[in-house]
DNA sequence: CAATCATTGAACCATATGGTTCAATGAGTT
DNA sequence: AACTCATTGAACCATATGGTTCAATGATTG
């Protein structure tokens, strides 16, 4: 998968604030998706739906127990998104030379 | 607008690699719709779409100049989703005592 | 005034998103 | 085996997204 993609997916699942909240409530320890589930007003499916959007961005991981899905914090996929914004944020700050600031600043292959 | 759909729009903004691009490019200096569209394989008004939505999320301001619109970076706004980010970086990395937590590191009446 | 040029609005299109309900599967319990 | 419980797949729905084309507007130039 491209920087980029990785970046779209992660910026997108970030991008609702139910999801924001089970991150959130994933900080404290692994959840199955019902346990996910009743603090909202949605039904399973739904839960289900969203865990699926963290985990294909990375942000959680899965894993059938039984009957039931343990859903943890993934690894730490956030960093792509962390250090996109804080390279904009130099350049919003010091008005760099552009995108060749950007690859003085990291070493990916494609902003 | 509450705090949640600051990072709603803000989050969304950013999940599209034109729009990171956009942004770098106006790292350079303020550009109107037509430069913007250039380096991209887009309509005029696809690049205005665009801008708009970057517009919402406060990412960028922009100002009708005679017969062309200037685009700036906005204000800092970015700083919501940046905060965001390092509060939930801290609570994967210290697997902080849940939504609790968040208070004490931020101000903010939602999280 | 006429011509040009940059942007914009309207309408449209395909696909994605965020949600639902209902039925099916698969594991645990009795 | 029968029952229950948690999750899941399929189908559906409304709205949003990312793009287009074409016509209209408004400013600049000749």
């Amino acid at each position: 998968m491209v920087q980029q993609e990785v970046l779209d997916r992660t910026f997108a699942a970030l991008a609702d604030a139910t999801r924001r909240q089970i991150l959130i409530r994933l900080g404290q320890g692994p959840a199955t998706i019902g346990e996910l589930a009743a603090p909202f007003d949605m039904s399973l499916t739904g839960m289900k739906k969203h865990v699926h959007v963290l985990e294909n961005a990375g942000l959680v991981t899965t894993e059938k127990v039984g009957r039931s899905r343990q859903c943890r914090l993934g690894t730490e996929r956030l960093e792509d998104a962390m250090s996109w914004i804080r390279f904009y944020q130099r350049l919003w700050e010091r008005r760099l030379d552009g995108l060749d600031a950007y690859f003085t600043l990291t070493k990916e292959d494609d902003q």
